[in-house]
DNA sequence: CACAAGTATGCTGCATGCAGAATTTTGTTT
DNA sequence: AAACAAAATTCTGCATGCAGCATACTTGTG
């Protein structure tokens, strides 16, 4: 049997978000995931099993099965007999994910703009309205956030799972370094006045437009974030 | 230790291209993956643990690992007390796919562009004209494979990891699909044609020609593969 | 004869044990 | 005191054992 720890991480997981039902390995990949997005695993970390175990409440074995499945997301690296570490990315790495990103978000909006709802649109702009309020506060954490589910939105509306999901993966890999280089009030500024342009592209369903600024929107958060790698 | 089974697959594995030190781990992930792209696992098969374990001559222990790592890759899905079952892939889930691989190849065709260097384009020529002998030739297998080289070649000639990764892993997710619907002769004959021109849009170092030529590619190489879905 | 309930088997998921590699500590020599 | 060597410890990688769930089968009943 799962041990109560066990249990307690999987309640915990599941309260995220009910899901059919909820298992440890889910519940131990999201958890660690979390603990590298949040820094609270540093790149380089090499991550003891024993330890990391314990400290989980689970065993090794379905821990290490997690852990496999975090090295296929390209969280962690494996040195053979040295077990898992949390990947390091170089400037290039973080460059050339951004590049992609910018080039997947770019195709999103256009799908976007074809096959939204209106009310899917509705939706969206309420995301943005409410981070504009954030920006007004200079609040800078549930801006982070809502940020995030803009984009996150306007994949999900390409209605294209295939590019939900490697999106999804790229964007795990940096966000840690997008939050960290969220930095300097001008350049906020920039960011804020695209996203303008983004939902206003999207309403107008201009899907060339909208594809353009979320390429471009891509390549100023590089200038942004460069700095600080 | 590694039985002796273990210890063969592994061996088979590094012959395919000596890594620095290959662990038994990779060697299972390379190896249920090509079953699964030769279509020996058919979509919807349960996957036994204890079964394929003997087969392959490894322990539950290891095998579960590596498929919890195909799982992340797509090729596996999870059920909750069941185990992993061979992705089915839906026609919608091939076309999202193929629609966001030639977002992809575009970018990559793009940057090959600005990045490769002469020598690795006239490498990529000569991959060309061996496709081409064997088109003369009607040999299917092996033009299939040069056919994957070179758009694996391209990628590579991006020069950008990122790019690399996601793209072999939904290149891997369909890999068998496409190998089954590359039939009828004048449909192959639009196959080849594009390939002339991708290789003379390169060695123009002709950006957007090649990126518009990769991602129309990709478009028609759908028209192929529907009905066969 | 059809169908449902109970039973039996088999499989997954997790824990633990063990061998060998990696690392650290300790001891020895210069 | 520093550098090297050897022993001891620790950790990874793999195998196996066990409990609980899923499924298949059997048996009883309408």
């Amino acid at each position: 049997m799962a041990s109560e720890a066990a249990a307690l991480l999987i309640e915990e997981f599941d309260s995220r978000g009910p899901i059919a039902r909820p298992t440890l390995h889910d519940a131990i990949v999201a958890r660690v995931r979390d603990m590298i997005i949040e820094g609270e695993l540093v790149p380089g970390t090499r991550l003891h099993e024993g330890n990391l175990g314990k400290m989980l409440g689970v065993s090794r074995t379905p821990l290490r099965e997690a852990l496999k499945f975090l090295v296929s997301e390209g969280l962690l690296e494996l040195s053979p007999g040295r077990g898992a570490v949390v990947r390091q990315f170089s400037a290039k790495d973080v460059h050339d994910s951004l590049i992609v990103l910018g080039n997947l978000e770019g195709l999103a909006g256009r799908l976007a703009c074809e096959h939204a709802t209106d009310a899917e649109i509705r939706e969206v702009r309420q995301l943005h309205d409410r981070m504009m309020d954030m920006y007004e506060k200079r609040d800078r954490l549930p801006y982070f956030k809502l940020n995030q589910n803009i984009h996150s939105a306007i994949l999900r509306l390409s209605k294209n799972d295939a590019l939900v999901s490697v999106h999804s993966v790229l964007q795990a890999r940096l966000k840690r370094i997008r939050y960290i280089g969220n930095e300097g009030p001008e350049k906020w500024a920039g960011a804020v006045a695209d996203h303008e342009e983004m939902i206003n592209a999207l309403e107008a369903r201009d899907a060339e437009r909208l594809s353009k600024i979320l390429t471009v929107h891509m390549e100023k958060t590089w200038e942004r974030v460069r700095n600080a790698i």
